[in-house]
DNA sequence: TCCTTTGGGTATCCAATGGATACCAGGTGC
DNA sequence: GCACCTGGTATCCATTGGATACCCAAAGGA
């Protein structure tokens, strides 16, 4: 049983860089524990389309909280993905863009959001053969 | 009315914005509200190694409670990501599996994984820097 | 006979998270 | 003075998640 609590030597690190994602400090274990929430990953699409301020990344990420958008953006910027920048226009601007880092990671959430645009429908006809499956059962 | 895009460089939002994925039905965002949790991925990727029955998952899913567990195997086999077959032994085991659909949503997620596996020390890297300018600030 | 163990869960309670709303700074225009 | 702008905090409350206890039914032991 390999479980990660004892003292790490090296050749456990090779066994969660082959990807064993079931001990708490492999890396993929990690990656998601930053970005696997409601609003990083829609905050980082929309912020790869170009630079933009708070108040319009607001009204594009549909139904996202200041407080969530803040936090958020804070923690993005934190990770390197993300950089923010203060102009000093009249009421001070705030402007977000993504880092070349966060560049190479929308590079790897490609696939995903391909896979969105053409697996949906698929997910949402299970879903509905799902609640009929269970709806017939009740 | 503020527009982002003015700044935005064409090619780049052809690139990443197929989809209207600020809006709440683009299928990015579908995807997200279904999988962006804690515990979705890491179930996925544990049952992509093959089929297993639910506590050798929970043992293998470091840290999930058997409540989050069974939650959220229940809602991604609504999804039709994942199967689930009751085996009449004596005491009833169950066995989970990723069905056809889930495997291909996986491949999709490789390339999230390979790129945890190579930058996620430079994203701890990002972080101890950001902690260090704060702790200066103040 | 009663007690315990097993797998695969629910039920319950409490802490942490997220969302809605209000408020703040501080400079501008009316 | 008063309202308004941007980019946030502060506060409050509903929902979520985690820990724990419990459930069922059959087997095995004392």
């Amino acid at each position: 049983m390999q479980d990660g609590t004892s003292q790490t030597p090296g050749h456990l690190q090779e066994t969660w860089l082959r990807g064993d994602v079931f001990a708490a400090n492999c890396p993929t274990r990690q990656l998601l524990d930053r970005i696997a929430d409601k609003w990083s990953t829609l905050i980082l699409i929309v912020l790869g389309q170009g630079p933009i301020r708070f108040n319009a990344l607001k009204q594009r990420v549909d139904g996202v909280s200041q407080k969530m958008l803040s936090q958020t953006l804070k923690s993005l910027e934190r990770d390197g993905l993300v950089s923010r920048s203060v102009v000093a226009t009249v009421p001070v601007s705030v402007t977000y863009a993504v880092t070349p880092l966060g560049r190479t990671l929308m590079a790897a959430m490609q696939s995903m959001i391909d896979w969105a645009e053409t697996r949906m429908p698929e997910v949402a006809a299970a879903q509905m053969a799902y609640d009929q499956r269970s709806s017939d059962a009740h």
